[in-house]
DNA sequence: TCAATCCGTATC
DNA sequence: ATACGGATTGAC
């Protein structure tokens, strides 16, 4: 109760409602709670929920947000006064509010660090400078294009109706993705709803704006995206705000747009890792969407050509449901897909590319330049970490106790695990049984120069790092790409070399064999329905059988099946703790982990910090995360100065 | 017995 | 960081 205690000169408490709970904008864990305030009488119409406020908190002033105002505090103290009231409107809404603080519990991270991440600074000056009112919504059209997927139209017509569908949306080669998702955001706004997709980045991003420029007209949805200037991002997330528009695209921190009334959310590719967040707590879109649906109702498509083995869980457990063509469809969209390992296994040495062109990849890109169209070469991007892996077969090598990639350390001839830390001394093959490993090292571009020569008089283009290319012109020519700078070709591709596979596959990352189909279908379904795609890798290897029968959901699904062998997620949740040794072990101690847990390392990193690995049974995740969070506030508490990393669900834990 | 000081903990 | 409560110390 409050104390009936003199105010401080000048201060009367609002007649109504003059409590407000408050989060203070403070960064230790300890702190994740609302506090109690007085409102001032004459703050009393300003100080409502969702408003950033100035407080006085242990002696400072700090920025706050307002959760909800009431009459009374459980404070048994005398309670401050709120200072000011910053800006004419509200910062979170009560949809906002619910997910920020969601996502702070999922990822054992704090509702400050959440509303970091999905509220722009604020740019007074845009406050008094509205956009524009958009004009009337048009009526939703036709989408044929869904209706080549079997649960194509029922999706639709679940949005249409206002029902919370979810979908797993493997895309056929060739679909125009940027299309279907700007017809399934016009049905969600002509049922008067709003509607809210990310992509990875900012090419798809201008993709997706054109094919909703076209469909719902301009001024009826906003681009979010980094890459504005400050003053226009905070512009354009207020109309949000407003309601102004009804749909937003956008890349990552989209995502956390404050749309009203959603009714449909959409994600794109969601194995590329720019969906995930960099800094704490470190989510992941495609998470932050499926929290969001859950919490809305609002229907969820995860769609791509790829699938990640976290969607074909949400398929497994009966949350999402498929939204995948008939065979036929799909053969009928697909190119050609030929596998030749051996023969680019022997190209791997740069120098002899020209020479040693695998004939079969040779003859297929010599067809597809006759017949006319463009050739995509898609080649390893630099820096990959270098692996240990069979001699003999090239298969990675992984600890037999916990299923972590081994390394040599330098100067030690035993390679070790990095995960676990355990020497393997004694490891065979699992395929072959061969003893000897080595590390693989990594290629350069230079395959692009030397494939040049084996075609003479054909202009070559390059499209990777700093200078990516949004689309080719027509006609023959060879584009050499990196993964994820393909650029589009008018009337698609009349082929694709796909010569990373030995790169991709050799990743010392359980992720290796998805990502590896991730990046050969992003760039096989640029290639025309007649055209050919030659990927360099062995035939026997599950992800490239995937992709000559172009079964996405069966990958994904054997992947997930595979992670739940080797106890990771998506089929157990985990932890990854970094920080000093002494951190490290006072986390763990204090921790009041669930049981079972299962705790993996500590192992030192390259940089003399430490690392472990918690892992437990999915339904047992909300437990971890809880645990880590509250051992992380006894530390906060305890002004402890060695920070500890804390991640969930990492996707590369080492 | 009471004030000055130290230390741990909460921060409204 | 700063403020506060409770424990501890020391002077009368």
């Amino acid at each position: 109760m409050t104390s009936t205690r003199p105010q401080r000169a000048g201060r009367v408490p609002a007649s109504v409602d003059a409590v407000a709970r408050v989060m203070v904008d403070v960064p230790l864990a300890h702190l994740d709670r609302p506090f109690d305030y007085l409102v001032p009488a004459e703050l009393s119409e300003a100080a409502v929920a969702g408003m950033r406020v100035r407080v006085r908190f242990a002696g400072r002033r700090v920025d706050g947000y307002v959760l909800d105002r009431g009459p009374s505090s459980d404070h048994d103290r005398q309670l401050a006064f709120l200072e000011r009231v910053v800006g004419q409107e509200p910062a979170l809404t009560p949809e906002t509010t619910s997910l920020f603080r969601a996502v702070a519990d999922r990822y054992a991270g704090t509702f400050a660090d959440v509303v970091r991440l999905g509220v722009p600074a604020r740019h007074a000056g845009a406050e008094s400078r509205p956009l524009p009112p958009a004009g009337a919504v048009p009526a939703a059209g036709p989408a044929e294009g869904w209706s080549r997927y079997r649960a194509g139209p029922s999706f639709l017509a679940a949005v249409r109706d206002r029902r919370p569908a979810r979908g797993a949306w493997s895309a056929l080669a060739g679909e125009a993705w940027p299309h279907r998702f700007a017809e399934a955001v016009a049905t969600a706004v002509a049922s008067d709803r709003g509607a809210l997709v990310v992509v990875p980045d900012a090419r798809d991003l201008a993709r997706l704006d054109a094919a909703m420029s076209a469909r719902l007209g301009r001024g009826q949805y906003l681009a979010l995206s980094a890459d504005l200037g400050p003053s226009e991002r905070y512009r354009r997330w207020l109309a949000v705000r407003r309601g102004a528009v009804r749909a937003v695209i956008g890349t990552r921190s989209a995502a956390f747009a404050p749309v009203a009334d959603l009714g449909l959310l959409a994600i794109w590719d969601d194995g590329d890792d720019l969906h995930i967040e960099p800094r704490a707590p470190y989510p992941h879109v495609r998470d932050v969407l499926v929290l969001r649906s859950t919490l809305t109702g609002a229907a969820l498509v995860v769609g791509g050509f790829a699938r990640t083995a976290e969607t074909a869980q949400l398929v497994e457990s009966g949350w999402a449901h498929e939204i995948v063509a008939d065979r036929s469809v799909t053969r009928a969209a697909a190119p050609r897909i030929t596998a030749v390992g051996d023969d680019v296994e022997r190209a791997r040495d740069p120098a002899a590319t020209a020479a040693r062109l695998p004939s079969v990849a040779w003859r297929t890109a010599r067809d597809a330049l006759a017949s006319g169209h463009p050739v995509l070469v898609q080649v390893p991007r630099r820096g990959y970490v270098p692996a240990l892996a069979c001699v003999r077969d090239r298969t990675p090598a992984r600890c037999p106790t916990c299923s972590g990639p081994l390394a040599t350390t330098s100067g030690h001839a035993i390679p070790t695990c990095r995960w676990c830390g355990r020497p393997a001394g004694s490891w065979r093959c699992p395929r072959c049984g061969g003893k000897r490993m080595r590390a693989l090292v990594v290629g350069s571009t230079r395959t692009a120069e030397e494939l040049g020569r084996a075609f003479p008089g054909v202009s070559v283009r390059t499209s990777a790092g700093d200078s990516v290319l949004d689309e080719v012109p027509a006609g023959p020519g060879l584009i050499v790409a990196t993964p994820g700078a393909e650029p589009l070709a008018p009337d698609g591709y009349g082929a694709a070399l796909l010569l990373d596979g030995w790169a991709l596959l050799a990743r010392p990352d359980l992720r290796a064999a998805e990502e590896a189909f991730r990046r050969w279908s992003n760039a096989a379904a640029l290639v025309r329905p007649d055209g050919q795609v030659v990927v360099g890798a062995e035939a026997s290897i599950p992800a490239v059988q995937a992709l000559v029968r172009w079964d996405a959901a069966g990958h994904a699904a054997r992947e997930l099946a595979e992670r739940a062998e080797v106890g990771f997620p998506p089929a157990v949740r985990m932890a990854s703790l970094t920080g000093a040794t002494g951190a490290i072990a006072e986390i763990l101690e204090l921790a009041q982990l669930p049981d079972p847990s299962d705790v993996i390392g500590p192992v030192l990193t390259g940089d003399g910090t430490q690392r472990v690995l918690i892992r437990v049974p999915r339904p047992l995740g909300g437990e971890l995360a809880n645990a880590l969070k509250a051992a992380a506030a006894i530390r906060s508490a305890r002004k402890a100065a060695d920070p500890v990393r804390i991640m969930l669900d990492p996707s590369a834990p080492f």
